[in-house]
DNA sequence: CTCCACATGTAACCGGTTACATGATTTT
DNA sequence: AAAATCATGTAACCGGTTACATGTGGAG
């Protein structure tokens, strides 16, 4: 999938492998992510794959880059990935629901002192979302024209990690306070 | 991680492999899934660690299996990977995202129809929730006394799933509203 | 007789992570 | 001189998927 990722970013405008990473920090590590070694295997297999180009790009100032562009071919695989329906649910996997589930044996103290450390993490991400303004710090693209109905999606897909952390949040605050009401204590 | 999950299992009672696929699927498929490859994978994996040990049990009326009991090593393998802490916040990948955030090009018809198709799955598969009315359908265990706490938890988690369908259902709704207000209308 | 549930596995592949290795250039 | 940022890559490993292969026993 993260070909597609990569795709949709070269699609906007040609990129090397680290302006990539920043793009994919910058706008969508909510919902994807990629270490920079895959990306720079990924890119080399597109370029096999004849669905991106490159050119080494001498800079001032700076290490030369290898810079990626998108080929006619590449824009139809993306588009055709664009078209093709998805999964209808997807299945997520969540460490911390596996082990809250089998986690009784850890004790209600240890159980309820993982929760809030778990509450901390998320408020402090839900107030990551809230102090960015735009929806998206993609600044490189900020400068490109016509982009209004892109941005609405990109909001649209930003309003869902802010939904996603509040949901999270709330659910924590109960999931902390029926176990401290309902648990039996531990035995000390 | 699947490894923790069969210890999880193992921890109430042995099972075979074909059986713990079983309980996966009634318990915890919205948080961790598995193949049965996979599964038997793991279990022989884990038996050269020696976390688990097996024999095999004849039946009558049905094939031979090799039922698993974790070993001490094994519960202490799994009661250490309990005390660890999780990542704070876990990066989850959504493709559904991924797609909508670079959708544009799409189209607005064909993104709608996506997202139609995406709520009655999500629709339907909330139902599933409400449908159960124990927390889980953990037959085999149900016969185990003192499960209470263990039940508190179960329903926690299961109640997390539940809210994330009614966040994700009610995000695709404003999300669909949004782009039909919103968005500029194709050229057909 | 066929299909389904029960039951266990192997092999090829794939997407991704971690760790390692290298080196230019800029900032402190 | 040291640390940070820019920049690109390789190798070993790992968890998981898909497809394949095999076989028992009961139900329709």
């Amino acid at each position: 999938m993260l070909k597609f990722a990569i795709l949709g970013f070269l699609n906007y405008q040609s990129l090397s492998g680290y302006d990539l990473e920043q793009q994919l920090a910058a706008s969508t590590a909510h919902f994807w992510h990629a270490r920079l070694s895959q990306i720079y295997m990924t890119l080399k297999k597109l370029e096999t794959d004849g669905w991106v180009e490159s050119e080494v790009v001498e800079q001032d100032r700076r290490p030369d880059k290898r810079v990626y562009t998108i080929t006619a071919q590449g824009q139809q695989a993306f588009a055709e990935w664009l078209a093709k329906p998805m999964p209808e649910v997807e299945s997520v996997k969540r460490a911390v629901l596996l082990k809250l589930f089998f986690a009784r044996p850890l004790g209600k103290v240890a159980i309820l002192s993982q929760l809030q450390l778990q509450l901390h993490a998320h408020q402090s991400k839900r107030r990551e979302y809230s102090s960015v303004l735009p929806p998206q710090a993609i600044d490189l693209l900020n400068h490109l024209p016509e982009l209004h109905d892109h941005k609405v999606l990109w909001q649209i897909v930003q309003d869902f990690g802010k939904r996603y952390e509040d949901m999270y949040i709330a659910w924590l605050e109960d999931a902390i306070q029926t176990i401290q009401v309902t648990l039996s204590d531990d035995d000390l």
